[in-house]
RNA sequence: GGUAUCGUGGCCGAGUGGUUAGGCACAGGUCUGCAAAACCUGCUACAGCGGUUCGAAUCCGCUCGAUACCUCCA
């Protein structure tokens, strides 16, 4: 129903915004780096995938057809001291490693549902797709940029380097002399020919718990392999956007290029999209290094950082008060003026939507009010053309809302607005909140018409008391709401009211 | 040490050569029985120093500071 407009998003690639142009016309393959399943998410995650769960909603929304696709890693990272990530948690758990990878994934699942995300097309998980990242293993070695070595095999680094100019190093800018400067040192490495090699398949110790049957050893596949292999087998070997964090810059995707070259000889996407940190106290959020605070304590307020909880919806908001691409800080004040904002915009948007469109008395004229909307409405679509600026966009709706309060309070007159462009702006509102940034009011599902029903009659009594000049009633239906919660707001055309 | 990114008003945070970001906070006002809500007005910034330009917060250089990556991280 809409047509597709021009679409401009920041290729990490070029290092600018580009054109966004589809490989097969309204189409979109998108692949985005999941998370890890061995540890509670934390709210940096949950900023990622909130920020592609908006693209992938603006994309739906532009009139693209996608194929969304976002893996579970539950096998083959490597811990500092070698062992495998599953087999450490479940070790501290005594757990099958499946089932410690199963009890993240629901958390994982239940985390995004929270958050009112758009499930991904596909799921894949990496445990799922042995055979393929076997099959990718042996397609590299096959092409010679791979060697076995005591049944692991490495990715040659140096040779495909030399042979393929300008690809190793287009996502994260690093250069192999950069690589060679290295200093760091490092274990396990001395089957390797190079340092920048990396293992695309390991072979398994006595520790390690996920293992496989390969041509090489029994064993389990790198790190990175599982999304080559995986977005190849949903997406085919060149698709459009493949998106992840900015700390999966280096190595993983840098390594994930390789790969797919290596084994297929092609670019795996062509518009890489990277999102920004979650800051905490001004560092990143981590769980490694405990820098981190989860969503269920920030929804509880059960962290000495924050003052109060706060709702998933405002912490959502509060995201999308800011570029996907900057940094964003979490601070208490920062959490609490997004709240206000939020709640503020959702009450506009409620009024909005229960107001009456009245062709009646319409004129037929445009009035420059009717134009200050219609161009404030493009403008909070450049803000989502313009690599999905939903900052931009959220400003359009705040300055949009105004006009929105003034009719509601008869500050401005319905004639200055035409029937039709109130139409367009109540469907501009519900989409951009609803389909677009996935916001929802949060006490959606709560009651069902009981709270209603019984609002509608405290207001009625409580208008009576008022038209009697009776204040003392009134004012003690007023401030008993207050007290549980709900704001009695006074208007021209009588009372509403709100949960505070 | 190497490589990037960034430094915007009390706070958060868009913008990137000339035009209002927006939100929160604060102050004044309108409305109101009083409040609240809403609306209006005000506070009005681009780290520092140089350079390019008719014009720079926006481009370039340097300085200072911050953050991130450099084989666990979204």
């Amino acid at each position: 129903m809409n047509e597709i407009r021009a679409l401009k998003l920041y290729n990490t690639l070029s290092g600018k915004k580009e054109t966004f142009k589809s490989i097969v016309p309204g189409h979109v393959g998108m692949y985005v780096c999941g998370p890890t399943v061995y540890y509670d998410a934390h709210l940096g995650n949950c900023r990622t995938f909130v920020s592609f769960d908006v693209i992938y909603r603006y994309l739906l929304h532009l009139g693209y057809k996608v194929r969304y696709v976002r893996n579970i890693t539950d096998v083959g990272h490597l811990t500092d001291d070698g062992e495998d990530r599953m087999a450490k948690g479940a070790k501290i758990a005594q757990l099958e490693p499946m089932e410690v990878a199963q009890k993240f994934t629901v958390g994982f699942h239940e985390m995004m549902r929270v958050f009112n995300t758009l499930p991904p097309s596909i799921e894949p998980r990496a445990t799922g797709h042995i055979p393929e990242q076997i099959e990718m293993v042996q397609s590299i070695l096959d092409r010679g940029y791979a060697y076995e070595r005591n049944g692991s095999v490495y990715f040659d680094v140096p040779k495909f380097v030399n042979e393929n100019p300008g690809v190793y190093g287009s996502v994260s800018g690093r250069v192999l002399e950069d690589l060679y400067a290295e200093t760091r040192e490092l274990k396990n490495q001395d089957e390797k020919n190079h340092p920048a090699d990396f293992a695309i398949w390991m072979k398994a110790r006595p520790q390690d718990l996920m293992v496989w049957k390969s041509p090489w050893s029994v064993g389990f596949p790198g790190w990175h392999l599982e999304c080559s292999a995986m977005s190849t087998k949903y997406l085919g070997k060149t698709f459009d956007i493949h998106g992840g964090g900015n700390d999966l810059k280096f190595p993983h995707h840098e390594n994930e290029v390789a790969q797919n070259h290596g084994s297929c000889g092609c670019s795996p996407a062509n518009y890489w999209l990277h999102t920004n940190m979650l800051l905490l106290n001004g560092k990143k959020m981590s769980k490694s290094d405990g820098n981190f605070i989860t969503a269920a304590e920030l929804f509880s307020g059960d962290s000495p950082l924050v003052s109060k909880g706060y709702s998933p919806m405002a912490v959502k908001f509060f995201m999308l008060m800011a570029h996907y691409r900057s940094t964003l800080d979490i601070t208490d004040d920062a959490l609490l003026a997004a709240e206000k904002g939020f709640r503020k915009l959702m009450e506009t948007h409620k009024l909005l939507q229960n107001m009456p469109v009245d062709p009646r008395n319409f004129d037929g004229s445009e009035t420059d009010t009717d134009r200050a909307i219609l161009s404030l409405i493009e403008n909070a679509y450049q803000g989502m053309d313009d690599d999905f600026n939903t900052a931009v966009a959220i400003a359009a709706l705040n300055e949009l809302g105004g006009y929105v309060n003034k009719l509601a309070n008869q500050q401005l007159s319905h004639s200055e607005v035409a029937p039709w462009v109130l139409e367009r702006l109540k469907t501009v509102f519900k989409t951009f909140i609803h389909d677009i940034f996935g916001l929802k009011e949060e006490d959606a599902n709560e009651d069902n018409g009981t709270l209603e029903g019984l609002m509608e009659l405290l207001l009625d009594i409580r208008a009576q008391a008022r038209q009697q000049k009776d204040w003392a009633t009134s004012d003690k239906i007023r401030d008993a709401l207050a007290v549980v919660g709900i704001q009695v707001k006074d208007g021209k055309e009588g009372a509403t009211w709100s949960k505070t």
